[in-house]
DNA sequence: ACAATCTTTCAGAACATACTGAAACTTCGG
DNA sequence: CCGAAGTTTCAGTATGTTCTGAAAGATTGT
């Protein structure tokens, strides 16, 4: 009856898990609770419906709403339908790589871009500046170059191909 | 006597590239505050005074402080003694691009890496889910280029200099 | 050693974000 | 068209973050 008495071992890798992903989501500006939702459907083989998701969480029904609604704004979460079932129920997972490009493209488009356009655009009425010239200029670089990795899909697929290749490692060891 | 009615255009530009600045620094888990201190350090031609910059900002001298100690902690803030002044100096905007980078390592190493590290830990128990291996493998693959992204310097270097110069883009326009 | 000047710290206030739970809404079978 | 089952919304509450201002701590000139 009393869950922290028995050994799950199971349930207590998942708890970690969502933990850990939780905490990874924050970092890329997710609030907690929505990335341990996508956590347990990320590891979770078939379907689980909302009632499922909040009490395997311990977090209202509202809660896990707000949170499955902004995975879908994402484009993370897909929600399906069971015919003969009334709940709906939700999958994750599905092209991992392409999600983490769309959602970095987006964040960029969304937070960066705007605040990097007025820095710039200030930045200009201060021209002659030294240290405002030295600024407009890193910025500018900076821009340019988040740009170039957004211009298309292809550029940051094989960027990755190039990282995982131990691009930059010269001296190669062992 | 009136600041908002008397119109000064380089302070106006200030402002806004203040806010803008704070606004990035967000997106960068820095707070805002901190964000516009490095700002108003970084347009500026000569070093200034804790005192001058809370009145410029119009913060307390204690947020100031704190906001320095934080940038200085980070390393993108250096304080000078000017003999005879009892003040101490602030400069910012010194290598930019290696502050950058240094920021950029910093934080996946205390933030990102002990989360994936926990949440691949979990997921080594799930062995045998399909889910959790595909989230396995996708994490270790993440966790791997970044490792490889900040293995040094260089790497990173010249990886600017790639994607100043257009990676990716196959069809080149104009 | 004292006083003047500047900086740091930190308790509490102000502000911002996230969560709950109940009401409103939707969907569907009968 | 009604009632049952499920979902969404949102006002109010709880939690978390940032800021102020005052007190304590430094540093320096006399």
């Amino acid at each position: 009856m009393d869950k922290s008495k028995k050994i799950h071992p199971r349930e207590d890798a998942i708890d970690r898990l969502v933990e850990a992903w939780g905490q990874l989501a924050s970092i890329f500006g997710f609030n907690r609770s929505t990335g341990r939702v996508s956590a347990l459907l990320l590891v979770s083989d078939e379907a689980l419906s909302l009632s499922a998701i909040a009490e395997r969480l311990q977090i209202s029904r509202g809660n896990a709403s707000m949170c499955l609604k902004e995975l879908r704004r994402w484009g993370v979460v897909r929600r399906i339908a069971e015919p003969g079932d009334r709940q709906d129920y939700y999958v994750g997972g599905e092209d991992l790589w392409r999600q983490m490009i769309e959602i970095a493209r987006e964040r960029k488009r969304r937070e960066f871009d705007p605040a990097a356009h007025d820095a710039l655009e200030a930045l200009e009425e201060l021209e002659g500046e030294p240290a405002a010239n030295r600024l407009a200029t890193h910025l500018g670089t900076l821009d340019q170059i988040a740009s170039q990795l957004f211009a298309n899909d292809d550029a940051l697929v094989s960027l990755i191909g190039l990282l995982q290749s131990g691009f930059g490692n010269k001296g190669v060891q062992s």
